[in-house]
DNA sequence: TCAAGCTCTGAATCGTGATTCACTTCTTGG
DNA sequence: CCAAGAAGTGAATCACGATTCAGAGCTTGA
């Protein structure tokens, strides 16, 4: 025997690989899911179609890959920026307008994230993105609720209508080339209605509703 | 001359159109888009593949008829359900429940019209659907901001918060089988979250941060 | 430097499902 | 009943992009 891999090779792997990874979500920034082929992908990472399969099993797994890690760095910058000292509306507040601010800069990725039609596989990606999301949000409703700021409700389903109600209202200014909408005030506006979403303690209609 | 076209082979013409979209429905509320190739419509219909395309101009076109009319009926079913002479509130209510109800039974279709992957042509028509229903509860929301009900906001920002929220918490329970999940639960709990989210005055941190 | 064995290449292949079209079957007015 | 056309058929074609693979080019330890 003669060859053998060692660390250099291995470097050098890993570094192709992480121009495969970078050049598709430049490619999804970019232009969307459709836009990011596999040729398309290699061209810009500089290697041979072919190549893309020595790194990763077929186009679903880099997606999958690629869109894990943008996902983790999205509720990552959320769960980052609302883990301060302040009480939990206010935590929550900022929670909202950092999923916000930074779906509105990076629109097309954040569309490509949230609502973009993919392929199952990243689709799945996609739903441990939602539920990510989702978890953050229902832990910073139960630690408001235990602090007594927020009355007691089902945190699960609320957590849920809040990243789909952040979601779809941005996906609106999102979708279309965004206008010239006002977007701090969609933020302000957002953030007023989550707040209050899970503020409200029951109101005389709602306790008749659910009494029947 | 000889052959004219005539009031009977016309009636023939629309009932074959007819038992197209019927069977497209069948088979999306059955297994969703992706189940629904145009051989399997064709099948369904008794008609053969190419007797489609003599209705419609593409599967596009057949399925953008198919997602205007699901969508229709449910827009529909929501907006005449909180039609009633009763206050805001209870409109509201009534029509977040009926959007739930009719989602829940019907899963699978449900899912097709609010997040299943389609086509380009196809999703252009299910952001009308998302549009629609948004208008439907920014009208219920205006009407109750006249009547003194709900406190003053950006209606189109809360109307399309409200689809997403409820098109959300739907589809969670919505994807997996199910599982035993307590729908009853699911809708009090949203119809709570939902209507304090619009019917909250501000709070001292929202007015706060609003001034910031 | 060499043979062994790895990696890279990109044109050719494959799979999938929409779409077409030459042909058959039906309808109609005369 | 007939010829002119229209509608219906479904096997063949096409489009498209993911995936493969035979050969070229590198790396390595000896």
């Amino acid at each position: 025997m003669a060859y053998r891999p060692t660390e250099r090779t291995e470097a050098r792997r890993l570094e192709a690989r992480e121009r495969i990874l970078s050049a598709a979500i430049d490619l999804v920034a970019q232009g969307g899911y459709r836009a990011a082929s596999v040729s398309a992908v290699a061209d810009g990472a500089g290697v041979a179609t072919g190549s893309v399969y020595r790194h990763f099993p077929s186009k679903a797994g880099l997606f999958a890959e690629v869109f894990r890690r943008a996902s983790q760095r999205e509720v990552n910058a959320v769960v980052a920026a609302s883990a301060g000292e302040d009480n939990a509306v206010e935590r929550l507040a900022t929670a909202i307008e950092t999923f916000a601010r930074r779906a509105l800069r990076g629109r097309r990725l954040a569309w490509a994230l949230l609502a973009e039609p993919v392929d199952p596989a990243v689709e799945a990606q996609r739903l441990r993105f939602r539920r990510a999301y989702r978890d953050a949000f229902a832990s910073l409703l139960a630690d408001g609720i235990a602090a007594g700021v927020f009355p007691e409700q089902r945190v699960e389903v609320a957590a849920a209508a809040l990243v789909g109600a952040i979601g779809e209202a941005l996906v609106g200014p999102l979708s279309p080339a965004g206008d010239d909408v006002d977007d701090d005030g969609v933020i302000d506006a957002l953030i007023a209605f989550c707040i209050s979403s899970v503020t409200h303690e029951e109101t005389e209609h709602v306790r008749h509703r659910l009494a029947a």
